[in-house]
RNA sequence: GCCCGAAUGGUGGAAUGGUAGACACGAGGGACUUAAAAUCCCUUGGCCAUUACGGCUGUGUGGGUUCGAGUCCCACUUCGGGUACCA
């Protein structure tokens, strides 16, 4: 019997099909666990060596967890809208439907020939009617509930028109876009448009005009998120800020519910924080400041009130409305002159361009506690979209009020005792107030903290301004002007948007001509014949953002087919949340946050139990490519290898890392790959050809894609993913480099062989000896540890080692060998299937074995090593039982024959015994 | 700029404050073979020895705590990741 990977894989891979080995069902009898991957886009680049590195991993955990006795959830599914298959429809006319369902074909067989554990029946996907449903339905449950800040929950819009017709805006905590007054009175005589409006400033899914990232080269909004830079993610096309009319998510309602959340689930400490800055909690004041001679208030937030006698002048954002009011005459060509020099600088300008701007308006405002004159400047780095647009400019404590104040020669007062400030300001928010008193308040001779605490005080008791805690995370903009997403199940009566009736879901995405904007601009659902409900309203022709079919997902898997709800109560109530969520850092602060927000959501309407979908997260590692160079003499054909290159003017030029091995090139190939390289000359080392490398993102352009087909036709799929886990530490970004595999696969080779001695059965029902028994439950101890803390490279290690000793140990014992291959399961299934029922002898898949208990007796040992160490220094071993107490070993150490010669001359002041490890001998 | 993380042989990487370099790759040497592949054995951080499986040195740099530091503390350097006129 010989190992043959691919019989071997696909018996195997037939049999857990046919078998539904994978179908999940409830099981009240047992414990549950979800198991949860990112479910993936599906590109038309198909899957490289990369993407299942978390799959891996998460196959790992729920394999072990099952032969743990636990009923597992691992469900896989596809996130299929997209932008690329809406450009590549643009550029073909193929509908995007057609290409993704292709390479959502393509994607399943490579993940099928991996063997992965997935529970296929309950796939999902994102462009399905019966998924998106449950989107739309989604959405207008946001559309039909406001936030209450009191009771901290989101509620049913009715009850606020409720409080509206009988109170007005009085006694109302809802979470709005601007703070309204309003009269019961004045709600009643409203029209229906004007209560549209008024309600629409507290939605939770909303219309509203708000500054966005509009990306022409897209021809559509993006969120945050999907801005980086100035560029857009996607595409890297330059993104512009814009006023636009658009469908918008009050995720800033749940800002501190979701940091607070934080402390619930178990995530890497970066990615909290990742989390955490993104929604930018910052506590401070909210002050007014006077204009002088006018009626007019300057609002304004800061988090350093305690600075208030810094003041030295104003900055209005130069959107802010104050601008227009407060503008003298004299000053406003020069105000408008330069408000529209900024308009026509893009986002990406503005950030590149950091020369510090800005203009005079002629006012000023009242210090409303010194009652000082100060001036009011506009200037592009006030924002008009954080705090009020508009701030105190202190610039002997803040560095941009200080690079402001330099350049335009305003004053500079030092508030901190010993704070130098000719160069530079002194921002750390420490030290001795000076310069801080006048009749009213005295913050002189406080720590920085006490007289922010006072000041704070001040203020709210005065009434000048109150205590207010600002978030830097905004609402989610929920409208792309793009064809290939779920349609918004809105439709608009006289103009008035109203969402369809839920019976009514799913809203199918339309048929187009094209997937372009229309000729009058509107987004590509306007090209689509009857856009319009059956009483002929005309429907949204916005779609929804990428973000809104995967918040919810994990929710579906739970109950993938149910045509009533999102999730049934029982379901719910039985998979509770996802225990274990791997997936890549770059989701942090987009998929991550509106997941986390939908789910609090939907628990606040009481359809979910638990507040937090994810429990535990872990972050896979990125694998890079590892590229290849060859080294061509400048202007000639001439190739010259890695160690001899220096000695020439030579080109670097990508090779593909296919036709190289351990770094050497395969010259006929690299002559077949390109005519232009047919008749190439080599300069070789030692009769070889060696390559250069560096590591680099894994993309078609370097040549340094691998493929996961290549690999498991070539080494097995068994190879292949104890290979990625033996890489590295898994949450580790690290390059991929083929070179290592073999040692993996001599592992299994070996592993083979521990079955199968020069062909025959090498399995007896022998008693396994205690040095069996040993290698046995070292290996149990390691690797169950190991796949709790992820560290699967680790365990890896430890097969080899333990499969080295029991080849060394002519170990033949089926009792012993049959746990092994229960721990190796999790890793190399189908090597270990195959032995289990050839070599073993079972009947049933090792998938329904146990996982194999631990018994530390095994590794019980009469003696133990010391390292006996002199002043710290290591010197000698010596073995001594392993129950002596601490004063037998010391004696012991001092009376080896090899202390003699460390001992000369010398005092022992000191002995330090660690049972089992080190004994250190402090000498005088 | 701010926040987080990392730095260990030729390479990927191991090490609850206790003999640094597990495991693997690569390299060198050897066995088997007509030869190659495959397989197996030995060596492999550096330096000095090789009469000794002996010595010295060694985990980015400089300090500190400790009987003992890759590991803990302080300062710095470099490299990754996140974020950015967020007041």
């Amino acid at each position: 019997m010989e190992y043959n990977h691919k019989e071997i894989e696909n018996r195997w891979q037939q049999y857990w099909r046919e078998n539904n080995t994978y179908r999940t069902e409830i099981d009240h009898s047992r414990p549950k666990f979800y198991v949860l991957d990112m479910f993936p886009y599906p590109s038309g680049a198909g899957l490289h060596v990369g993407h299942p590195l978390g799959y891996i991993a998460s196959d790992i955990y729920t394999r072990y967890k099952r032969l743990q006795g636990f009923n597992v959830l691992h469900p896989m599914g596809y996130d299929a809208y997209g932008l690329p298959a809406e450009q590549y429809a643009i550029r073909t006319g193929q509908h995007p439907e057609v290409t993704t369902r292709n390479n959502i074909e393509r994607y399943r067989s490579q993940l099928d020939k991996i063997g992965f554990s997935f529970d296929w029946s309950r796939e999902i996907k994102t462009c399905d009617p019966e998924y998106y449903k449950w989107t739309q339905w989604a959405f207008i449950k946001m559309f039909d509930s406001y936030y209450d800040t009191a009771a901290d929950a989101a509620r049913p819009i009715a009850d606020l028109v409720a409080h509206l017709q009988k109170h007005g805006t009085e006694g109302l905590h809802a979470a709005a876009t601007r703070q309204l007054s309003i009269t019961p009175e004045q709600w009643n005589a409203m029209d229906d448009k004007e209560k549209s409006d008024t309600l629409m400033n507290y939605r939770l899914a909303y219309l509203g005009n708000t500054m966005v990232n509009w990306c022409p080269a897209l021809g559509t909004v993006l969120a945050n998120d999907e801005v980086s830079e100035g560029l857009s993610i996607r595409g890297g096309h330059p993104v512009e800020q814009k006023l636009m009319y658009q469908w918008c998510l009050r995720v800033s309602a749940y800002a501190q519910r979701l940091l607070d959340g934080l402390e619930k689930v178990d995530w890497t400490d970066s990615l909290k924080e990742t989390q955490r800055n993104w929604i930018g909690r910052s506590e401070g004041a909210e002050m007014r400041f006077p204009v002088a001679d006018s009626d007019i208030e300057l609002e304004i937030f800061t988090t350093r009130p305690d600075t208030i006698f810094g003041v030295t002048f104003m900055v209005l954002a130069p959107e802010s409305k104050y601008v227009d009011m407060i503008t003298t005459e004299e000053m406003r060509p020069a105000v408008d002159e330069y408000r529209q020099s900024i308009k026509h600088k893009t986002e990406r300008e503005r950030m590149i361009d950091r020369r510090v701007t800005g203009v005079f308006t002629g006012a000023y405002a009242i210090n409303p506690i010194t009652g000082k004159k100060i001036p009011v400047w506009v200037s592009d780095y006030v924002l008009a979209g954080y705090g009020t647009g508009a701030i105190m400019a202190v610039p002997a404590h803040d560095s941009r009020d200080y690079a402001f104040a330099r350049t335009f020669d305003l004053p500079v007062i030092p508030l901190i005792q010993g704070a130098d400030v000719s160069e530079q300001s002194f921002d750390a928010k420490e030290g001795t107030m000076i310069n801080s008193a006048s009749d009213s308040l005295n913050l002189n001779g406080l720590q920085v903290k006490e007289a922010m605490a006072a000041a704070k005080e001040f203020i709210s008791r005065t009434g000048i301004g109150k205590v207010k805690v600002n978030f830097r995370l905004r609402d989610a903009i929920f409208s792309r002007q793009r064809y290939w997403g779920e349609p918004i199940p809105v439709a608009y009566r006289n103009g008035i948007p109203e969402t369809l009736p839920v019976e009514s879901l799913p809203l199918l995405l339309p048929e187009v001509d094209k997937y372009l904007p229309t000729e009058s601009g509107e987004p590509p659902l306007g090209r689509a014949a009857n856009w319009k409900t059956a009483a002929g309203l005309p429907l949204e022709l916005n779609t929804m953002p990428g973000f809104a079919g995967s918040s919810a997902y994990y929710l579906r898997y739970m109950d993938p087919r149910n045509n009533s709800c999102l999730v049934s109560p029982e379901a719910n109530s039985y998979w509770k949340q996802v225990d274990l969520y791997i997936g890549g850092s770059e989701h942090a602060t987009g998929h991550l946050i509106y997941s986390r927000f939908w789910n609090k959501f939907l628990y606040d309407l009481g359809l979910v139990c638990e507040d937090e979908p994810f429990r535990r997260l872990i972050n896979q590692g990125m694998i890079q490519g590892r590229s290849n160079f060859v080294y061509r003499i400048k202007d000639t054909n001439t190739f010259v290898s890695h160690g001899l290159k220096d000695q020439y003017d030579v080109t670097p030029i990508h090779v593909d890392v296919n036709m190289v091995t351990n770094d050497r090139l395969d010259i006929e190939r690299f002559k077949a790959w390109s005519p232009e390289y047919a008749t190439a000359e080599f300069i070789l080392e030692d009769g070889q050809y060696i390559c250069g490398y560096a590591v680099e993102k894994m993309s078609k352009s370097m040549y340094n894609v691998v493929n996961p087909d290549d690999i498991v036709e070539r080494y097995g799929a068994d190879t292949l993913r104890l290979y990625e886990m033996f890489l590295g530490p898994l949450e580790q970004s690290k390059p991929w480099d083929t070179n290592g595999i073999d040692g993996v696969n001599r592992f299994i080779k070996k592993l083979w062989n521990l079955f199968y001695r020069d062909g025959k059965l090498n399995v007896t029902d022998t008693e396994p000896t205690p040095e069996n028994l040993k290698s046995l439950h070292k290996l149990i101890k390691k690797v169950t540890a190991d796949i709790e803390n992820f560290s699967f490279n680790t365990s890896v290690a430890a097969f080899m080692i333990c499969v080295n000793e029991l080849a060394q140990q002519r170990c033949t014992s089926r009792k012993v060998l049959a746990d092994l291959l229960i721990l190796l399961a999790p890793f190399a299934p189908h090597v270990a299937e195959e032995l289990w029922h050839t070599a073993i002898g079972a009947t049933t898949s090792i998938c329904d074995a146990s996982w194999p208990a631990f018994n530390e007796e095994y590794l019980r040992e009469s003696t133990v090593r010391y390292a006996v160490s002199f002043n710290g220094k290591a010197r000698f071993t010596m073995e001594a039982p392993a129950d002596a107490p601490r004063d037998t070993v010391s004696d012991m150490a001092l009376s080896h024959p090899d202390a003699a010669k460390w001992l000369e001359n010398k005092t022992v002041k000191k002995i330090i015994v660690v049972p089992g490890k080190i004994v250190n001998i402090v000498l005088g």
